[in-house]
DNA sequence: AGCCTCCCCTGGAGGC
DNA sequence: TGCCTCCAGGGGAGGC
């Protein structure tokens, strides 16, 4: 599933295909998708892409008179091919562009979104209250241990809230408070100063590392198969269940939070925060 | 405001 | 082999 360092490669791959091309045509097989594709997309036709840019999982393609908005959701993915390719399954929605490639934008399950905004995307619903992009410096461990103050939610599902930070997944925040040795179940704000310190180190660790592996998954755009790539090889718990934790050799549990799958190790995550 | 549940969708896995 | 059921999950919508 497109993760975010899936969604950055994709940018950073399709990129010098895109960026200063003009929109030749644009071609929508299934509008339905998470919402529905707008006819007003048909306005970035004869325009120039100024820029490809991400906000959280959000793919941004840029002209001077609005932006579309691309969003892969659970089984997104995007390719560049030629001109005349013929479409497969699910291919949903092709970009044309003058240098003779297209943008394919293809999702098995259709929870993503193709969208067009006028205004500036920053003021756009979808982004305007995100919160900040976890590789940057606006995210800190005092930056999560401020927001958490008042917050009583699992501290698993408080950083995958996307108005905290955007971009920790289901995987990452599994895998990121393993790393911190924090509980999943831990109120957020029990979880101390010095814990958000080491949990913000860890997000950062993981989603940097993905980028690399995401960088061999994506690197020719033959499409994602819906696992996570070959960063599923580095995982340490998710997906893990019931075998022997990395660090003490325990077996890790996995349990069920707001419906998504839990995994960690129970000796090296105590349930202990301040 | 914060928290919780529901729902969108398809393909793969497992059971019979 | 075929059919059925279950499950995965991003994240917005809507109800308390």
């Amino acid at each position: 599933m497109p993760e975010l360092p899936e969604v950055e490669v994709s940018r950073q791959g399709i990129t010098p295909f895109m960026l200063g091309e003009t929109v030749m045509r644009i071609v929508v097989r299934n509008p339905s998708l998470r919402w529905p594709v707008p006819s007003e997309l048909q306005e970035m036709v004869s325009l120039p892409i100024t820029g490809v840019r991400r906000r959280a999982k959000y793919l941004l393609l840029e002209t001077d008179w609005g932006t579309a908005i691309l969003h892969l959701g659970m089984s997104g993915n995007l390719r560049i091919l030629d001109h005349g390719t013929p479409p497969g399954k699910h291919d949903h929605v092709d970009i044309e562009l003058s240098n003779g490639k297209l943008l394919r934008f293809n999702d098995t399950r259709r929870f993503g979104c193709v969208l067009w905004t006028r205004e500036p995307a920053e003021q756009h619903a979808l982004l305007a209250k995100l919160g900040p992009e976890p590789l940057t410096d606006d995210f800190h461990g005092d930056h999560l241990f401020e927001r958490s103050l008042k917050r009583k939610i699992a501290v698993k599902q408080f950083i995958m809230d996307n108005h905290v930070v955007v971009g920790v997944g289901n995987i990452y925040a599994n895998e990121s408070l393993f790393s911190a040795g924090i509980h999943p179940e831990l109120p957020a704000n029990q979880v101390t100063q010095q814990q958000y310190a080491a949990l913000t180190t860890e997000i950062k660790l993981v989603l940097a590392r993905a980028i690399t592996q995401g960088g061999t998954t994506l690197k020719d755009f033959t499409g994602s198969d819906g696992k996570p790539g070959y960063f599923v090889q580095e995982l340490q718990v998710y997906g893990r269940a019931e075998q022997p934790c990395g660090a003490c050799g325990g077996l890790l549990q996995e349990i069920r939070m707001g419906g998504r799958s839990t995994v960690f190790c129970p000796r090296c995550q105590p349930r202990k925060g301040a």
